[in-house]
RNA sequence: GGUCCUGUGGCCGAGUGGCUAGGCAGAGCUCUGCAAAAGCUUCUACAGCGGUUCGAAUCCGCUCGGGACCUCCA
């Protein structure tokens, strides 16, 4: 089965493709580094993150490129034009680059927690200037492009008349057309700079007080606010690569005009397949800064946060998010993160058992109803995933599964019911599916050697006491534990284990 | 105002014409000194109205509700 998947610029599901098999060209917007990452943004960096693992999961060799937007983008403040990251820089009485680096640092930790897997390339804004003067010349060169009062602007009636004959009018991943834009487009300001109020700066002048600024052919100033995509990707994976993902909320503007400034550019569609995964919301409303109802990963991960009841594990999100595909919402809420939480704990405690067994391959299962079950289950994670990234469904099956471990390590089910070659096919490929593709891992707490003699110690005394029908000891002695949060399971052939 | 998406059981969330999604919570049972865990069983659904069809949560229309984008946003 192929891969497919869902195209938002033909509005279909189609099969993955790429140009130069087995190479695959990957570009997905990064953060702005001007504040820290919040519970939105783990989104495309997982999602991407699982995509990027199926990729290589299928064989391909992929680049994937992931900018960090550290220049700042242009920003509304009041009436007065400022960078994002020196205004904030300001407040803060911090060096613009500081700034930077102190939210890269944030950032990066989050990353890591989340067990995702780091690009082929990081490229910041800041270090490719010289590629976007260059790309703003070249468009500039082939006229479409006008400096403005030290700006300079995208023609966009120009572009959308030129390559509308060419079936790529502006708005062609988005949906809009440029008439209604013109007529509803809002008020801002330098309006009378631009010949048209659809067109976006490639190029903005800087005022006195901003200080992140670069010289440049038309003065000083910095670049507008998509170029550095388009220069990047450009520069790192070619005039025409295979994927583009970003949030939704990116295509338009952002990512309608990544592909007007690089088609301009290169004479292509800048990328064949463009993804774009959906919001999480909060109470309904999605995540956002405009919203001030943002949780910040670091109050995620400490619990916090007014909208939070507790503390929730990287790889609960992690799974809270593979529990969705990831073109719907996603609705947040402390309910929906305990029960991923329980969900996730019960799941990687079946796993863990699971890859701790061997088995023999000369077995034949007795109870071939569910052998050919098993098999079926395991088998159809490959094409849950084929299947537009469908990690809900790939989750489903793997809670289908998981009763049929339990009942092996229980003994519910004879030890030769199921063939030991099945049993190698559910162990061998659940750690595919669960570690190298989904990227979940055990949270395992750093160096528990002390505290796990501890309560094995424990254990042993309270074996004893229960031999000797002492069960007040034993009972306090698994009370008490569980008051600290270790619980205590006589297991059904007398053994006792214990989960954190 | 324009463009588009969406409404599934207590909560989260798959599913796009006929077949139990799944998780969490609730109930019962098994196991068990008790408990926990686990297993088994089980109750709550497809916003409303109309249409197409042998058959619709799934297609079409209308009504009502929610949301995104149009401005930096994942």
């Amino acid at each position: 089965m192929p891969l497919k998947i869902y195209n938002s610029l033909t509005r279909q599901k189609e099969v993955f493709e790429p140009i130069n098999a087995p190479y695959v060209g990957m570009y997905v917007c990064g953060p702005t580094v001007s504040g820290e990452s919040h519970l939105g943004h783990a989104r495309p960096f997982i999602t991407f993150d699982v995509v990027y693992r199926y990729l290589l999961h299928k064989g391909y060799k992929v680049r994937y490129v992931r900018n960090i937007t550290d220049a700042g983008h242009f920003e509304e403040e009041g009436k007065v034009a400022e960078d994002k990251i020196a205004t904030k820089a300001i407040l803060e009485k911090l060096e613009p680059m500081e700034l930077v680096q102190k939210y890269t640092n944030l950032y990066h930790w989050a990353m890591t927690q989340f067990n995702n897997l780091p690009p082929s390339i990081e490229p910041t804004a800041t270090g490719h200037i010289v590629e976007q003067i260059e790309m703003i010349k070249k468009i500039m060169a082939d006229g479409y492009a006008y400096e403005s009062n030290g700006s300079v602007y995208f023609d966009v009636v120009k572009y959308n008349d030129d390559y509308s004959k060419k079936n790529q009018p502006y708005g062609i991943l988005s949906g809009r057309n440029i008439e209604e834009q013109l007529d509803t487009t809002r008020d801002l300001e330098n309006q009378e700079e631009k010949k048209n109020k659809v067109d976006f700066a490639l190029w903005k002048k800087a005022p006195i007080e901003h200080i992140m600024r670069w010289q440049s052919p038309w003065g000083e100033g910095f670049p507008g606010w998509h170029i550095e995509c388009s220069a990047m990707a450009t520069k790192y994976l070619g005039k025409q690569f295979d994927l583009h993902g970003g949030g939704m909320d990116l295509q338009f503007p952002h990512h309608e005009c990544e592909i007007a400034q690089s088609t301009v550019c290169n004479h292509q569609m800048p990328a064949r397949y463009w993804m774009h995964n959906n919001m999480i919301t909060i109470n309904g409303r999605k995540m956002g800064k405009s919203y001030n109802n943002v949780i910040k990963l670091s109050e995620l991960f400490e619990g916090n946060h007014a909208e939070l009841t507790q503390a929730y594990a990287p790889m609960t999100v992690r799974f809270f998010i593979l529990q969705s595909q990831y073109r719907g919402t996603l609705d947040f809420s402390n309910e929906a993160l305990q029960a991923s939480e329980k969900a996730l704990r019960r799941f990687m405690e079946g796993y863990e058992w699971l890859q701790a067994q061997s088995f023999s391959n000369d077995t034949v299962s007795k109870d071939e109803a569910l052998a050919t079950q098993l098999t079926t289950w395991v088998k159809e994670l490959e094409l849950f995933m084929d299947d537009d990234i469908n990690t809900a469904k790939v989750v489903a099956n793997l809670f289908e599964i998981l009763p049929s471990i339990n009942s092996l390590k229980d003994k519910h089910i004879a030890q030769d019911a199921v063939a030991g070659s099945v049993w190698n096919l559910v162990q061998t490929q659940l750690k595919v599916f669960v570690e190298s593709i989904l990227g979940l891992k055990v949270d395992k707490g750093a160096n528990r050697q002390q505290l796990n003699g501890v309560v094995e110690l424990l254990i042993e005394i309270r074996k004893q006491a229960k031999a000797n029908k002492d069960f007040a000891t034993s009972d306090k002695i698994r009370n008490q534990l569980a008051a600290m949060g270790i619980q205590l399971k006589d297991e059904k052939d007398g053994s006792m284990s214990y989960s954190f």
